[in-house]
DNA sequence: TGTACATCAGTGAACGCGCGTTCACTGATGTAC
DNA sequence: TGTACATCAGTGAACGCGCGTTCACTGATGTAC
């Protein structure tokens, strides 16, 4: 996944091969091949959410923890590239999918939103502004990482500015 | 490329079918595959070049065109998906691809930044701000595209917000 | 006005490849009596 | 402690498929003399 950075990539013969194990092998582990990737983005998720988590728990201060869950969420998204775009830039349906553990890894988002708009005293909905950096987030790190030949600005650059901008920073 | 959402899944065959005719005859046109890919990804960013332009033109006031021009980039990206994810979540590798096309539409953004700055006497760098206007905007319709399951606000309410965040309105 | 020839878009058969999946099988490990 | 049997992870051959690409070819259109 790290090497193709797209699902429809991932080949179930790619993965026997990869595993030193004959194509029918696979069959012993999962259903089929669809099966085979299902598991596959929800052991992602699982990563990205303790990821996440490590982040909040890394402070009690809910703007050291918010910059150390940015710094965190850049570094899944640029180290495991490929994991990252299964995730968020997933093009393929792999039926229900209800990605429980991907909600709960917003949901942490969310969380640290709230206690930092509560320090400020800013009535702003955290739910909100939680999807705010979300999405601003993903474009830094997917545009970063998809073209990275454009004169980008350091990461801290964006991100300070994402932050300051969205005032989610001590006032 | 707007069925499939990915250039790896354009195979050389499937546009020779689409077309009616054999896959021999594609080579009466192009090198190769990847020189087929090529031409297609050009066409891709003449289209949205062209597409930005038109917002740009469309008002004499800044302000008015940003919006526009706004609301004609979700339009492009949400409408024509596959052309929009070839453009900005490539990742194959197609040579050496400047895309100088794709450095007028910046452009185009960075002028109506300028303009917009300009106008509010405000001295932030237009490059900077104009790139945090698309990384956001990219977030906003490449999470929102990928995931429709999730529980979204209203278009416009996201662009606002972005536009009222980023000091981007008539002050 | 003819004739000879080049150009050009297209055809169909064939190739070797990697793919997902099936089939009948092997051999080791655990379990019941 | 043996013996019989079930379970389980694995194998290799084979299938039909779509793929990019090649080859020799066809037939229409343009052009030179």
């Amino acid at each position: 996944m790290a090497r193709h950075g797209s699902i429809e990539a991932i080949s179930l013969r790619a993965v026997a091969r990869e595993a030193g194990v004959s194509p029918t092998a696979v069959y012993r582990h999962f259903d089929d091949h669809v099966d085979l990737l299902r598991e596959a983005v929800e052991f992602c998720w699982t990563n990205f959410r303790d990821s996440m988590q490590a982040g909040m728990d890394s402070s009690d201060d809910p703007f050291v923890a918010f910059r150390n869950t940015g710094e965190a969420y850049v570094d899944f998204a640029l180290t495991n590239r490929g994991q990252y775009r299964v995730l968020f830039s997933n093009r393929i349906d792999l039926g229900v999918e209800p990605t429980e553990v991907g909600l709960e890894a917003f949901q942490i988002l969310v969380d640290l939103v709230t206690a930092m708009l509560r320090a400020n005293g800013d009535d702003r909905d955290p739910a909100f502004v939680a999807l705010q950096t979300h999405t601003w987030i993903h474009g830094i790190v997917d545009l970063w990482g998809g073209l990275p030949d454009m004169p980008w600005p350091d990461g801290p650059a964006l991100f300070d500015g994402l932050a300051d901008t969205l005032r989610l920073v001590e006032s």
